[in-house]
RNA sequence: UGACCGAUGGUGUAACUGGCAACACGUUUGAUUUUGGUUCAAAAGAGUCCUGGUUCGAGCCCAGGUCGGUCAACCA
C-alpha cells in the first residue's frame, strides 16, 4: 500500500463525519456508471477513488447502474462496465440497478404530488424550455401548476397506466421558478418514454430522470458519502430538498475535479465522435483513453491504481501531463516485463570473419531486474540485423552506437566492427559487412575492448516476423479544452498517431507469445501481444510506450 | 449581468488548520550500467491571483476585486 500521509480534502470530511458520529463511523460509497458506454481512464479516477475509500476505512462500495434512460442504455455496456471494474482490480459490495428502485421512485413521487410539492405539467418540451428562464432572468410558472391533488394524482397515474402520449406531459416538482438555482426552477421529475428497458422490459412507460433517481437511489442504499464531480455541485440543492420533502435518509454528497489529461480527450461526445468518424477504429483502440483501450495497450490495472493515486483529489480544475501516465507504466512493467530482441527497421550485417554455416546460441537475461528469473537462449549467426538507427554515416559528437570504422557491443554477444558500407543505385544503406571479434563474448570477455555502445540485434537465420503498431499521442496539442478560434478539436488529431510496421524482426522465442502478453523490446520499450495476432495468423505487437530515451530527446 | 465552485513551481497534489512552502512527474547535471533503460546523487524552478485588513507572525482568517470553471435535455 502507498504510503499516503496527506489526506485528501474529502477524507478529511470523512474523518470530520466519524468524529461527529454523523454516520456512525460507517462509509459506504459507490460507482454509479450510466450504461449507456464505455469507461475512460476519468471513471478509473472515479473508481479508484470510491473503492479505494471503502477499502482505506474499512467501508463497502456498490456498483449501481443509473439506468433511467432505456432509449440509450444496454446490458452490453452493462456487462463491459462490469468487466472494466473487475479488472481495475475491485470487487462491489452490492450490484444494483436504478431500476430496482422503479417501484419505490415512484410512490415517492406520489407522495410529493399528495404533499402539493409535484404537478403533472402538460406543456410540451419547448414551452418548458422556453418558460424556464436563464441565469439571470426568472423562469414562468406553469399555467397547470396549481393542479388539484386529485388531479395530479389522476393524471399521473394514467401517465403510469400508459393513457398519454411521449412527450405529452410530464411530473414536475413545485419548488421554485424564479430560483437563482436553474435545478430548482421546477424540474421535470418523470417523463414518458414508451421504450423498453433493458431490465424491467415493458412494464413502465414513465421513467423518472436522473435527477430525481440519483440522489434517491444514494439514499435507499445507505450511501454516506455520494461522490460525483464537479458539475454536479449545482444538482445538490435539489437532491437535499427532494431528501428533505421525502424525509428519508440524507447521504452527503461531495463533488471533485474529473480527471483531463493532456494530448486526449474525455468527453463521451468526444469519444463517440472518434469511434464513429472512424478517427479510430474501436472503442477498445490503443490510442484512446477508454480502459479497454488502455487494456489493449498494454496497460496493467497495477499501473492505473498508481496512477489514480498519485493524481490525488481536489476541486480545482486540472490537466495531467500524460508523462506521469506514461512514468507508471514504465515504472510497473520494468520490474515485470521479460525482454526480447526485436528489430523494427532491419539493416542487414554479414559478420564476414564468423564462419559460414555457423551457428550458435548466446545467453540472455529474461530481467536484469529479476536476474533469479534466469535467462534464454537467443540464436547467433553470421547474418543479422541490427536497427536502421544503430548506424549512421556522419555521426553527431556524442552518438555512440555503430558507425564506419566504428564498434559497439551487440547485447549478450560480440563487439563487432564496421567494415564497410554497401549501398544501391540509389544510395541508401542496403547493408553492413562486420567484423566481430571472438575473444569479445558476453560473459568471457577477454578481449579488453572498450566500446561506448551496446545494441539489440536479431539473427537473420532464425527471425520470425511480426506486425508492430507504434502508438502516439492521439493529438497535438495538450489542451483541447483549448482551441484556438476557427478550429475544431479534430483539427489537431494527429496523423501520425498510429504507424504500422508491418515486418519487425523478432526473437523466434517470441513465436510462443500468447495474446495480451508483455514484453519489453530491448531499448525500444514495452509492447504487449494483440487479439489481432489469432485472426491473421501473424504475430501483432502494440507498443504500449517507448523506454525513456535521453539521447533522442537531445537530438 | 444571477447562483455555485475554484485559484500554491511547467504539471499535479501537500503544508500538523496561523509558525522557515514540501512531495511526485517533468527538466538539467553527475555517477553506475553489456538497454542512451533501471538505479543512485544533485541542481534549477513558486514566495502561494491582486489590493487592503486582523495578527508578533497569513498560502491558511476577514473585506473588496480579478481571472477561470459549472449551470438554462422530457440526457446522465
Amino acid at each position: 500500500m502507498e504510503a499516503t500521509e496527506h489526506k485528501n480534502f474529502i477524507e478529511q470530511i470523512i474523518d470530520s463525519h466519524n468524529e461527529s458520529g454523523r454516520f456512525q463511523k460507517r462509509v459506504h460509497t459507490r460507482f454509479p456508471p450510466e450504461p449507456n458506454g464505455y469507461l475512460h481512464i476519468g471513471h478509473a479516477k472515479s473508481i479508484c477513488l470510491n473503492f479505494g475509500l471503502a477499502q482505506k476505512y474499512n467501508g463497502k462500495c456498490n456498483l449501481r447502474f443509473d439506468d433511467t434512460n432505456p432509449e440509450t442504455e444496454d446490458v452490453e455496456y452493462v456487462e463491459s462496465i462490469r468487466n472494466d471494474v473487475r479488472w481495475l482490480g475491485f470487487q462491489w459490495d452490492g450490484e444494483f440497478f436504478a431500476s430496482d428502485y422503479f417501484d419505490q421512485l415512484y410512490q415517492w413521487a406520489e407522495q410529493l404530488i399528495m404533499k402539493g410539492k409535484a404537478y403533472v405539467d402538460d406543456q410540451s418540451a419547448e414551452q418548458i424550455a422556453a418558460t424556464r428562464g436563464t441565469p439571470t432572468v426568472p423562469g414562468k410558472e406553469s399555467p397547470f401548476r396549481n393542479r388539484s391533488v386529485e388531479e395530479n394524482l389522476d393524471l399521473f397515474r394514467r401517465m403510469k397506466a400508459g393513457e398519454f402520449e411521449e412527450g405529452s406531459r410530464v411530473l414536475r416538482a413545485k419548488i421554485d421558478m424564479s430560483s437563482p438555482n436553474m435545478h430548482m426552477r421546477d424540474p421535470v421529475l418523470y417523463r414518458i418514454k414508451k421504450a423498453r428497458h433493458h431490465r424491467t422490459g415493458d412494464r413502465w412507460c414513465i421513467y423518472p430522470m436522473y435527477d430525481f433517481a440519483h440522489g434517491l437511489c444514494d439514499s435507499i442504499e445507505g450511501i454516506t458519502h455520494s461522490i460525483c464531480t464537479l458539475e454536479f455541485e449545482v444538482h445538490r440543492p435539489l437532491y437535499d430538498w427532494l431528501i428533505e420533502q421525502l424525509g428519508i435518509y440524507h447521504p452527503q454528497q461531495i463533488e471533485f475535479a474529473r480527471l483531463n489529461l493532456s494530448y486526449t480527450v474525455m468527453s463521451k461526445r468526444k469519444l463517440l465522435e472518434l469511434v464513429e468518424g472512424k478517427y479510430v477504429n474501436s472503442w477498445d483502440d490503443p490510442r484512446l483513453p477508454t480502459i479497454s483501450g488502455l487494456r489493449r495497450r498494454g496497460y496493467t490495472p497495477a499501473a492505473i491504481r498508481h496512477f489514480a493515486d498519485k493524481i490525488g483529489v481536489a476541486k480545482r480544475d486540472n490537466i495531467i501531463d500524460v508523462a506521469l501516465l506514461e512514468f507508471c507504466i514504465r515504472e510497473d512493467l520494468n520490474k515485470i516485463a521479460p525482454r526480447t530482441m526485436a528489430v523494427l527497421r532491419p539493416l542487414k550485417v554479414v559478420i564476414t570473419n564468423y564462419p559460414e554455416g555457423q551457428t550458435e546460441e548466446v545467453s540472455a537475461l529474461i530481467n536484469p531486474e529479476m536476474p533469479q528469473l534466469g535467462s534464454r537462449l537467443v540464436p547467433f549467426g553470421r547474418e543479422i540485423y541490427i536497427e536502421q538507427d544503430d548506424f549512421m554515416e556522419n555521426p553527431p559528437k556524442g552518438y555512440f552506437r555503430l558507425t564506419p570504422g566504428g564498434e559497439v557491443r551487440l547485447k549478450y554477444a560480440y563487439i563487432i566492427r564496421c567494415e564497410e558500407v554497401i549501398k544501391d543505385a540509389a544510395g541508401n544503406i542496403t547493408e553492413l559487412r562486420c567484423i566481430y571479434f571472438p575473444e569479445s563474448k558476453s560473459g568471457s570477455d577477454t578481449s579488453g575492448k572498450k566500446v561506448k555502445g551496446t545494441i539489440h540485434w536479431v539473427a537473420a537465420h532464425e527471425a520470425a516476423s511480426a506486425e508492430v503498431r507504434l502508438y502516439d499521442r492521439l493529438f497535438t496539442i495538450p489542451d483541447l479544452s483549448d482551441i484556438p478560434e476557427g478550429k475544431d478539436w479534430k483539427d489537431f488529431i494527429n496523423p501520425h498517431s498510429l504507424e504500422v510496421i508491418p515486418d519487425a524482426k523478432i526473437e523466434k522465442n517470441m513465436l510462443q507469445a500468447s495474446i495480451g502478453s508483455i514484453w519489453q523490446f530491448e531499448r525500444l520499450g514495452y509492447f504487449c501481444t494483440d487479439p489481432d495476432t489469432n485472426k491473421s495468423n501473424k504475430l501483432v505487437f502494440n507498443r504500449t510506450v517507448t523506454l525513456k530515451d535521453t539521447w533522442a530527446k537531445a537530438h
